[in-house]
DNA sequence: GTTTGCGTCTCATATAATGGGACACTAATC
DNA sequence: GATTAGTGTCCCATTATATGAGACGCAAAC
């Protein structure tokens, strides 16, 4: 018959229980809760992914990601030399304001968080490497689709994407001009106060440029 | 007729294509080549993986390796405390002997690097986080293997595992003494002279201690 | 002993992957 | 303009492939 269309294939499932492992190690009874596989294939498959590295099994045998994903994941990661540039611009850029700071870039119809440095703050916003945000809220989402410049060179949002967090946001552009990723700080609103842009927006509007320029984007200076 | 035995499934040329594309992106006709599968399938399984964010396109349309990724190789190493646990003793690992350091794990027959620094100087030696080295060379390797307690507490090795290489290596054991690591200072034997182990051994020892105790595994201190 | 849970494996069935080849399109080359 | 060579994408008859209920072996719990 028919070619798979959507989501019944061998591959779509092999990805279900990829994801399902992402979240903690399970067994293979849990996995099979998990999923809503059939026992004989979810073994199946978690076996075969075993074979590749991309599932290990743990000492209590129960499935988790394997190794495999640490080489493809990096590899992934230096896709986009853009977050190894920044990572000095970010790390100085948490330094100043104290909260988490984040790299985003647009993927198809939602951004991706391409870097990423946590508040040292015992409440902090978190945002894990590689999580995937929607496009249509939050001040870096704003900073990714409106192409044209704005105010202070960056946007702020408050309690937009998540309540009781307000974000600061700003474009890093390449020598063209279009905008091809966004630097956040993001913090609870009691810290950041509603106008997180007032005391922060410089900041993370220079941490855009040293991006930049570290990238090799643009001229160079600030 | 039968399942999969070996190397034939969708699931198996699924990894082919992620492993061409680890190296670099291609384009399909390249995908084609690299993987030897024909160019229908080959494009059938890319554009599958990229519908689950595994791979993803290139401004020319190349494909390359996905967003998904990243958060699963986050949560690959998330797995292994040890590595988060470990870094800070690394970094100054590396401070301390300016060359590259390495956190290794054993994983079936094989060793596989779960934390890795690279040594700042312009000749160094390159183990990229996720690499799998034989279990069968290496001052590392002989850690790993080796369960018994050694003279000084290191291991050393002189272009064992690749010429022109020399590594110093200690073990990080749990509460109940069995090895679960080894840490690594590697680098070109014209700077760590032949007896690697005179001059870093010690610091190398220092480290594995300062992991064990940073991740909780013995009693305290050094 | 019996039961309940586990992971693993088999094998007849039919479903889902296959891939040669058609197609549309662009960029050189004639 | 016409031709050739190169892309990426899509179709669909064929059959090789994944499927999954159920059997099995093994522990631990009752």
């Amino acid at each position: 018959m028919g070619n798979t269309i959507g989501g019944v294939g061998v591959l779509d499932k092999a990805v279900d229980v990829l994801d399902a492992l992402e979240a903690r190690p399970l067994s293979l009874a849990e996995l099979v809760a998990v999923t809503g596989l059939p026992r004989a294939t979810a073994h199946r498959l978690a076996t075969a992914l075993e074979r590749h590295g991309l599932v290990r099994r743990d000492s209590d045998g129960r499935f988790m990601l394997g190794t495999r994903l640490l080489s493809l994941g990096q590899a992934a990661a230096d896709a986009w030399p853009l977050a190894t540039a920044a990572a000095s611009a970010l790390a100085s850029l948490r330094e100043k304001t104290g909260e988490s700071v984040q790299l985003f870039v647009r993927d198809g119809e939602e951004r991706v968080c391409i870097a990423a440095l946590q508040s040292l703050h015992g409440l902090r916003t978190i945002v894990p490497l590689g999580a995937r945000l929607p496009l249509s809220a939050g001040s870096a989402a704003r900073v990714l689709t409106s192409a044209d410049q704005t105010a202070g060179g960056w946007i702020e949002s408050v309690g937009e994407r998540e309540a009781g967090v307000a974000s600061v946001s700003a474009p890093v552009r390449d020598a063209s001009g279009r905008v091809i990723a966004a630097v956040s700080v993001s913090g609870p609103i009691e810290r950041t106060s509603r106008q997180p842009g007032k005391r922060y927006g410089s900041y993370v509007v220079h941490a855009a440029k040293e991006i930049e320029s570290e990238a090799g984007l643009r001229g160079v200076d600030a």
